[in-house]
DNA sequence: GGGCACACTAAGCGCTCGCTCAGCTTCGGC
DNA sequence: GCCGAAGCTGAGCGAGCGCTTAGTGTGCCC
């Protein structure tokens, strides 16, 4: 396990937010080892192993495990949230930002695929509280995207016909991106970014 | 909970190959109870419970919990790859055999969620041999679907740059139904598999 | 330099996990 | 009517889990 040195888009060492500095490294080694088993294969121990500490400390800087969880999945969310509403604010025609989006929310998922996949695919190990927040945030995550499709459709630029389902759809392949991608693979975070976005305005009907 | 009635595309009642009796309630109560929290945080008492006996009645049919997940991974693979297969080698154009292709995959994903989520899903959980064993279905299932885009781009049908990243998209894009299809939700498999054939024509650009 | 707040560890508690095993019931063959 | 095989249960073992607690080391204020 190295360092990660890939570029993602733009972004700068993350976790910074998260203080004293043995609770970023508590956050990051769970993000590692969530990421590897998930989370209900993941022990407090290997979590505080990770990150060169006692099994004890990890509860001096937070409460149970499921706060990780909690903290790892809302950073995440928010950090995904504000790279589509930077790509959907920003000047342009519809197809532009589409794209833009697009591009950038998937070269997050495979830049930061660790991250991602436990943003994405550890949801329900959370209580009904946390899991609410989260969807919340989620809900504004479609908005973003369905805005940019509505926008097109009314301008005339896209021709779709289900502009729910067609969100739906361009989220799923982006969020996908978690599962399968490669670190050590053929293909780079900037690759399937441009390849994913010429998809989407295809699947959109873009002029 | 009720019996499962949802039309899924000409399927028959699954798991009927599972045998005795016994063996095959205590597989479909696994399915549902991976399907629902994963297989890490489901317990064999809880399998055996959902399935009306003691936990000590499972290991009389399997050796282990994760003999039941590779079982059911196996089986599900087998089913999904037969669904590609079906539609690949059925007569017509390359358009056609993609839409159908497509249309029936997405139908199963989202009328057998429960399965999918399991077979796409839990993959991780498997040991080395077992794992080892549902690649080579993964990479079968991948040239089904690989093999339909070609023919598609030799005959002129097709319009793709890179196909080996559209055919990752297009499973993408099927397999990711299995994370958010709700059975109570608006949208039924049949009216989702028609969205994303539509969809994916447009991804390869058909004529 | 004494006292105290803070970060951390070693040890371990109570619990639940996957799995086992001795024994009970049921049933077909003769 | 007896017997052995097969299917299943009740009780429980050893291990590992999330988390707690008592105690230790360290640095800062005065």
């Amino acid at each position: 396990m190295s360092t990660a040195e890939e570029t993602t888009g733009g972004e700068i060492e993350p976790w910074e937010e998260v203080t004293p500095d043995a609770a970023r490294r508590l956050l990051v080694a769970a993000v590692e080892a969530f990421a590897e088993r998930g989370y209900h294969a993941t022990t407090t121990r290997d979590i505080a192993g990770r990150a060169g500490m006692s099994p004890a400390a990890l509860y001096i800087h937070y409460k149970t495990k499921e706060e990780l969880l909690h903290r790892i999945s809302r950073i995440g969310h928010d950090r995904a949230l504000e790279i589509l509403r930077t790509a959907a604010r920003r000047e342009g025609t519809a197809a532009e930002r589409l794209a833009d989006a697009v591009g950038s929310f998937v070269r997050w998922h495979a830049g930061r695929r660790t991250t991602a996949r436990v943003v994405q695919y550890e949801l329900d190990a959370l209580g009904p509280d946390a899991r609410a927040e989260i969807l919340a945030l989620r809900r504004e995550v479609d908005g973003e995207v369905r805005g940019i499709i509505e926008e097109g459709v009314a301008s005339g630029e896209f021709d779709v016909l289900d502009v729910h389902g067609t969100t739906l759809a361009v989220l799923s392949l982006c969020i996908d991106v978690a599962r399968w991608f490669n670190v050590g693979g053929p293909r780079t975070p900037e690759e399937v970014g441009a390849l994913y976005a010429d998809l989407v305005l295809r699947m959109v009907g873009a002029k």
